[in-house]
Order: C-alpha cells, then structure tokens, then sequence
DNA sequence: TCTATACTTGACCATTTTAGTCAGGTATGT
DNA sequence: ACATACCTGACTAAAATGGTCAAGTATAGA
C-alpha cells in the first residue's frame, strides 16, 4: 500500500501556503518552485481544493491562493478526501448485500480490513495541518 | 492508498489453511475453492510464502501446504514482506543523503510520513495469524 | 509401473492507475 | 493593454496490478 503523489503534493503544498499566506495570497508558481513541484500538476490539484472549500482563489497580478478556513480546523482527512486519496483495503462493493469476492457471506477477513482502514484514518482524522506547521518550526527547510 | 489484492488474498489464504491444517497438508485447489481466488495466482503467492518460509509444501498425491510456524509466530508483517506488499509513504530514495523531490533537504512534510508508516506498520506488528483465527471463530463463514 | 494429484517455475499480457504534460482559455491589478 | 496567475479539459507515457498460460517435477496410491 502506498500513498499517491498526489495526495503527498496536495499536503506539502498546502503546509507551504499555510506558512505564507499571513498577508498576501501565495502563487502557485511560488510553491512550484519552493517544493519542486510541476505547474501544471499543481493546477490540478488546487482545483480540487478549491472545489472541497479548502482555498480560495484570488485571480489577476498579485493574485493567488489563501486558505479558506484556520489551519487547525484543516485535517489531512479533508485534504486527502479532496484529491481522491481514499484509503481502501477492500475491494468489495459497499452498495450490494452481497459479501467479497463473489462469495455468499462477507471473506474471512473483512473485519481485519475494516480495522485496518479506521486505524489509518485515525491518524488522518486527528492530524491538523497547525500540528504540520508547529512541527516544522524547529528546523527550517 | 491502498491494499493490493496479492496481500489480501495471502491473509485469506493462510486464515483458510491455519483452520484446516491440523491433519492433513491443504492443497491450493481446495482454497482456491473456498475462498474464490484462481488457482495460478495462489500459486504465485504460495511460492513467496514459501520462500520466506512461512509455509512448507508437500508434494504428490494429498499433498498441499502446512504452516512453518505455530499461527501466534506469524504476524502480518511477516505476510506482508513475504509478498511484497509494502508501506511506502514517500518517493525518496532512501540510500542517498539526499533529500526529497531532488531538493538538498527533506521535503517538508517528510516526518509526517514517517509517523504514518510507522503508525501502519504497528497495527501489522501487532496481529497474528492467530488473533484472526480467534476472530472468526465466533461466525462460521 | 502407471496415473492422477498437486506443487513449481517462468513467461506473458490486458487493463487500470499514476503522474504528469500540453494547449488553450479567462480574470484582474497596474 | 499587458503581464500575471487562475482555470479547464484533453491527452499520454510508463508503471503497477491482477491475473492467465504453458510446461514442467515430485509423489502417493492403484
């Protein structure tokens, strides 16, 4: 199992403009350039933020993006949920009565996986991206 | 992020063969049967099992698989490294001294997904293929 | 000894996902 | 008007996934 770029992008990017976006609003070329991070990659994933209600967008020179709510009420939940970046650890359809892999009854080890996915999304409920920025205000990068 | 069939099918299957494996060898076409999983797949992941010595086969006529080890000694994590299904949370390349995304320094959310990998593999520490059997013993499947 | 069963090995492949790029646009501050 | 920066959708190369297929080898039982 392994997380997406684009759900890794998404928080590093995210962490960078939180750390800027005190005055004035943060270019997207701006966090290009700081994370080595493509564009047009970025555009893309912005966009989605921005439908999630995580940024505003602020157009024309000078313009940019700002973080629509307090970095404490941002969770990477949100974050990652925005991008599409599921945790999935069955492949069985959630909507039938139906159990996993064709079978009567559910597989013998759904529950494990039911789990497994509530102990990772724990972690993602309970981290903040202000947990992110305090943690980052030891070291500089 | 998420589970990849291969890990999947090897917990079920050795849950499968953990319950029946007191007497008799299990072949791989009576799990294959059981669990609804093609039989040359099987076959791929028991070769890795074996080979990490997590099982031993016996050849021939009723022949078929028994565990190495007692079902408490083998924990997921051993399952799990034996067919390649690993948590990887970031891109870096972990020989070089170098940071992430070509950069001098670690990414800024680096510490982050170590904290999520190890929050991860702790959960795979932690079960065995025993604490699965225990579970599935109160509901027949 | 013959044969059915079952493990063993390695090559192959279609589909899906990933991680972007590219090519246009539109809005706005100066 | 023009540079900046957001906005949108189509496109794509490469890798991973989830298998299948073919051709074995070993062994128990008739």
């Amino acid at each position: 199992m392994k997380l997406t770029s684009k759900g890794r992008y998404a928080v590093m990017a995210l962490v960078d403009l939180a750390r800027f976006d005190n005055i004035n609003p943060v270019s997207l070329r701006d966090i290009s350039l700081r994370q080595g991070i493509s564009l047009d990659y970025l555009e893309q994933i912005f966009s989605k933020l921005k439908k999630n209600q995580i940024v505003k967008s602020i157009r024309g020179t000078q313009g940019g993006y700002i973080l629509s709510k307090k970095p404490n009420e941002i969770k990477l939940t949100n974050i990652f949920h925005a991008v599409d970046e599921k945790v999935k650890t069955v492949q069985c359809k959630k909507d039938s009565k139906k159990g996993c892999n064709g079978k009567a009854t559910k597989c013998i080890t759904h529950n494990l996986w039911d789990e497994l996915e509530n102990h990772i999304n724990s972690f993602f409920e309970k981290k903040s991206l202000e947990d992110l920025l305090k943690s980052n205000k030891e070291h500089r990068y």
